[in-house]
DNA sequence: TCCTGCTATGTGATCAAGTTACAGAACAGC
DNA sequence: GCTGTTCTGTAACTTGATCACATAGCAGGA
């Protein structure tokens, strides 16, 4: 690792501050660039913790009819605990990751992992945190799923990516139907009736109109 | 804490053994017994963690309309990542908790707990254990629920449940909704299909005469 | 420009699961 | 036995998932 380098991570990750120039210098850590669109199966096996200096990787299931669930992101600054449980529990992490963007990440080999999670407290308390939030994402997930309608759904997803500035979204109801976990076509046909009901405008890869005001109403 | 609990403690967590004496004398870590049927709602703070040393407590999301699913649970010497990270991240855990067995819990204060987990590495290796342990258990729910059929879900149910040697299940039709995180009604109407196929036999509170066989046939 | 192929969307038919609304059976305690 | 409670069964209906296409929008080459 070069002191560039070195610097970057601490940028992306305040929590690797405290740790000694030696122990930077060990083997095997470095920053890797993966390119967008890149994908790793289910099962495989990691020597090393990852954490996501730049860019989107995206978690997720996949059914044998080819249907996706998206569990979670990580962005800028996180770390994919599922990753890191394959290197800390002996498991293999059960689900795939989707590089969205191209994204650098900073490998650090699982037996140096281990050793800084004992003697660096801030950098322990940030691997800590990163698991717990993941956690509570999946539990709310569970919760959305079982309990919630695709209506409800569509609309806190739909606010979720829009501001009071910003009335539309580029996307497909495919993509879509992958982030909710359910089918294009369920996707298809609720866009349309909302369209019906003025609180949206459709069109070719893109929901345009959105009335969030209404939507807000609506999730209560 | 007296000799004769630390012993216990030890018994039921390995990886306390190392833990020394002077620790061990810290304020505030104790150990209670909770009676069955006792519930701590969602929101609520804990300053302490909780260790599981012997009894059943389930984690599971309550929805408006009364339905229950069932996240997981903790049994004989496991710790509650959604607890613990309650105590870590300083956010509430969100999940209601119900005892159902009779409940022996070691309570360690946030503040100690922190302390030990950069102390002892078996204790810090233990915990990070139970949180990947979660993550997978709640990914795998997650891709059960949107994946598989409710038929299918409670004939690995009900696999899991017995053995080559036990061919049936003291339950009720709503305490496997509760389960699998569907409506009761559901349920009735799988098993009673089932039951005309000969796969099982309905009884009121038991479902009897199992034939794992056919059953693994159908899940493959 | 038209043709071709690919991706995205729309829609009907059908099936599975969740909801509503009961009725009746099994059991527990008196 | 009677009574209240818990558990189970079922019909009717809504919502969501699946299957099977039809059509529309767009991109690139002939």
């Amino acid at each position: 690792m070069q002191m560039e380098q070195i610097k970057e991570a601490i940028t992306c990750f305040p929590c690797l501050a405290d740790i000694t120039e030696e122990d930077w210098k060990e083997n095997g850590i470095s920053v890797v660039t993966l390119p967008a669109n890149h994908i790793i199966h289910e099962g495989e096996f990691l020597e090393s913790a990852a954490l996501i200096m730049h860019g989107t990787v995206r978690m997720y299931k996949l059914g044998e009819n080819g249907r996706e669930v998206t569990l979670y992101r990580i962005h800028d600054g996180g770390c994919c605990p599922l990753m890191a449980s394959s290197i800390l529990g002996e498991t293999a992490y059960e689900a795939n990751v989707w590089i969205e963007k191209p994204t650098t990440v900073l490998f650090i080999p699982a037996r140096i992992f281990q050793r800084w999670m004992g003697t660096y407290m801030s950098f322990r308390q940030f691997i800590f945190k990163s698991f717990a939030e993941r956690l509570i994402i999946m539990s709310n997930l569970i919760d959305n799923m079982v309990f919630k309608s695709i209506r409800i759904r569509i609309c806190e997803y739909l606010l979720d990516r829009t501001t009071e500035g910003q009335h539309s979204l580029t996307t497909t109801h495919d993509q879509l139907a992958i982030e909710l976990g359910t089918a294009r076509e369920v996707i298809s046909r609720t866009l349309k009736a909302m369209e019906k009901e003025g609180l949206i405008h459709l069109s070719r890869g893109q929901i345009t109109n959105i009335q969030r005001e209404q939507l807000l109403e609506l999730v209560e």
